[in-house]
DNA sequence: GGGAAAAGCTAACGGCGTTAGATTTTCTAA
DNA sequence: TTAGAAAATCTAACGCCGTTAGCTTTTCCC
């Protein structure tokens, strides 16, 4: 490893490190390249070097994001009951939004962080991608007959997007948006469950087998 | 009516006009002060006289939004039956950011259009008002217990602001996300009137009677 | 040790939101 | 009708932004 390597991923890593503190700090808005450049030291210039443009810098600070994001809500489900796969992951999902808000707007696009939208939707498929999973374990696991199963996916994802936006706003806190997920799993897994099987049999009106675990990955 | 108000209400809402159709043609982003001056023929301090800030801009044209998304949702669910109302004001939510995907990212706060978090969510807090009308409207009629009708409504709301998140991406589409609300609403509503009520009595497993209309306003 | 390549800087361009100050137009009142 | 007040409008400028060009210095490699 030259030593001139050595200095460049440093740089790297600092520009990424100190951008994604002044979006903490003092909101995406306030993250500029000349103050990055400041912070660490150096002209202006320098930071393209590094990133072709602004726009760039974000995008890395949002894989980072979406893949820390992924990483939870994969940690979170792995090794429980599928059944409780939805649950899991929903909750995972609204705690990240809680504890990373930066990343968090990163990844959902909120107020004006200035990455384009093509770039946030691929990242979110795999997050989708993810959610489409446990679903399928869920659904395997629960006894839910051939239902549109890609209709309960989306919507729990869309649904962890509002309540997530929900959690953001003072008034309503995370508390209470955890709150809500949870009933809105409940009810959407309840609605789906429900539908295929017409209530002719009494035997099992609560699937609620213990069963194989969600495995992390394909 | 002097002539000189009459020409200063002209430009002001020549501002708004000019600033809207920019935004639908190139986005928020695009929208600069200095372009709206040039487009109604002014130069551009002329806007300080109208409004005091680029944000006072926005702020106005987001007003606008969120009285219109409000009108909507009104419009759709008058003198039809409170069971209805959900279904219909989601519907016209969604309808609402697909047909005016503009005004309805000002409402949502969605790609940099730089209008403060704060009043954001004071304009929001119509929309989610008369979110909590509907639904309580809908459990007037559909004889639902003592349930938390609160969760239900920020629930509700919640499902709308992310659904219309996922309506805007081209793989989901406004269709699909319409035909998701639709199943939400269904799921959650459900989900409600099951809850107080134990099934001991078969008599109304559907409480399907026509009732009440829901008024348009207190 | 000398020459190529990389790293770094200053200066600049065009654009932004916004303000100051001068100038022109319009209204009002004697 | 006309002088003076008030309003409207313009040009210039400030300090910021992202980004590029071109030059100087440092570093590495043979």
């Amino acid at each position: 490893m030259g030593k001139r390597e050595e200095v460049r991923r440093r740089t790297f890593a600092e520009i990424l490190d100190v951008a994604g503190r002044m979006a903490e700090a003092e909101g995406w808005q306030a993250v500029t390249i000349r103050r990055i450049a400041a912070e660490i030291g150096y002209s202006a210039p320098v930071i393209y070097q590094h990133f072709a443009n602004k726009e760039a810098v974000l995008r890395k600070l949002l894989e980072r994001a979406n893949a820390d994001l992924l990483a939870r809500m994969r940690s979170a489900v792995a090794d429980e009951p599928a059944a409780r796969g939805p649950h899991l992951a929903a909750a995972a999902y609204l705690e990240f939004a809680r504890s990373q808000p930066g990343p968090y707007q990163l990844v959902s696009g909120g107020a004006g962080t200035g990455v384009d939208a093509a770039t946030r939707r691929a990242a979110a498929a795999e997050v989708l991608a993810f959610t489409r999973r446990v679903v399928h374990a869920w659904a395997a696991d629960s006894a839910a007959g051939p239902v549109d199963l890609d209709d309960a996916c989306d919507l729990l994802w869309g649904t962890l997007h509002g309540l997530a936006g929900i959690g953001s706003i003072e008034d309503v806190g995370f508390d209470r948006a955890l709150h809500l997920a949870e009933q809105a799993v409940s009810a959407l897994l309840g609605y789906w469950s429900a539908r295929p099987a017409p209530p002719a049999d009494p035997d099992a009106p609560h699937p609620h087998t213990h069963s194989p675990h969600v495995r992390g990955e394909k």
